[in-house]
DNA sequence: CTTCCAGTTGCAAACGATTTGCATTTGCAT
DNA sequence: ATGCAAATGCAAATCGTTTGCAACTGGAAG
């Protein structure tokens, strides 16, 4: 009853707009609005998964075949450190990124197709926090992952 | 001078699993004892806290300079397929092992200290199932790790 | 107690993901 | 338009981990 999938953000080609764009994140922060970021960003901006660099990468080679890797990594820690993308780095593999203006949410990974459930349960987080108090820390973050199949019939 | 199997009764050390040891464990699956293998179950039996590859690999070291880095990963990786520890891959990190027959718990990692505080929720875990199900999914593992300080105040 | 060989080892090289050094561009403030 | 720090592409380097291979056992059979 209290679980739900976080619907997520636009579909299709819409650009900009919504929330406050990442181009404006940047700008505010100061930090150049070059050929290759903006390729990156408007990804991340369409992106409705939760992609790694290498995937991240393919996609915007096919705007810009100039991009390299390098530069996606570089924008993707850069983006991390502003607070614009959250990064997860779901069992084993390699990291995965997601726009950090959706609300706080946890994950079910699917082990057969490698989808991503997103659910949220804010009894569980509430339990976090009392086992937080009572061993006398302050959480800063934490990850709740579920591994599992779909239920066959 | 070798009467058939000894029993091996606690050598006066604090044999501090109560459960089947890994020797036996290997015995019964039919892998081999060898002395490599002896120094990093005895190295992981006597662990009080969750070593990486590297950390047993040391301990390992100073029993036998021979040991190699590789056969630490290549024993780990044994005993994890054999279900007898669990690997953990805290926050980027290299991956940190434990003995396997500890009741299922989960982990808050100390962001200052690098120290492993173990809890358990029952009523998480059981949150957790009732989303899966919600979801219609079998869980076949899960994470919960929490990451924070020491309550400043 | 020997023999025997598949399982296991040590070593080094290979790995995949990510980072970094550096010479060359480029955004953008002046 | 100009200047220069910031950012890029590329290659080489790192890090944790895995693997190929020749040499070396564990332990079952004799
Ligand atoms: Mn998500
Ligand atoms: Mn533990
Ligand atoms: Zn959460
Ligand atoms: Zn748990």
């Amino acid at each position: 009853m209290n679980s739900k999938t976080v619907p997520n953000t636009a579909t299709g080609q819409k650009a900009s707009s919504a929330h406050r764009s990442y181009e404006e994140e940047l700008r505010e922060a100061g930090i150049r609005i070059t050929k290759p970021r903006k390729v990156i960003l408007k990804i991340l901006t369409q992106a409705s998964d939760h992609p790694d660099a290498m995937e991240i990468f393919r996609r915007a080679v096919k705007v810009d075949a100039s991009i390299a890797l390098a530069t996606v990594y570089r924008t993707m820690k850069m983006l991390e450190d502003l607070g614009a993308v959250h990064r997860h780095s779901f069992e084993g593999g390699p990291a995965r990124f997601e726009n950090a203006d959706a609300e706080h949410h946890d994950h079910l990974i699917d082990l057969d197709t490698g989808d991503v459930i997103e659910f949220h349960s804010e009894r569980i987080e509430q339990l976090q926090q009392q086992i937080a108090d009572e061993l006398g820390y302050d959480i800063e973050h934490h990850r709740l992952e579920l591994y599992g199949r779909k239920r066959k019939k």
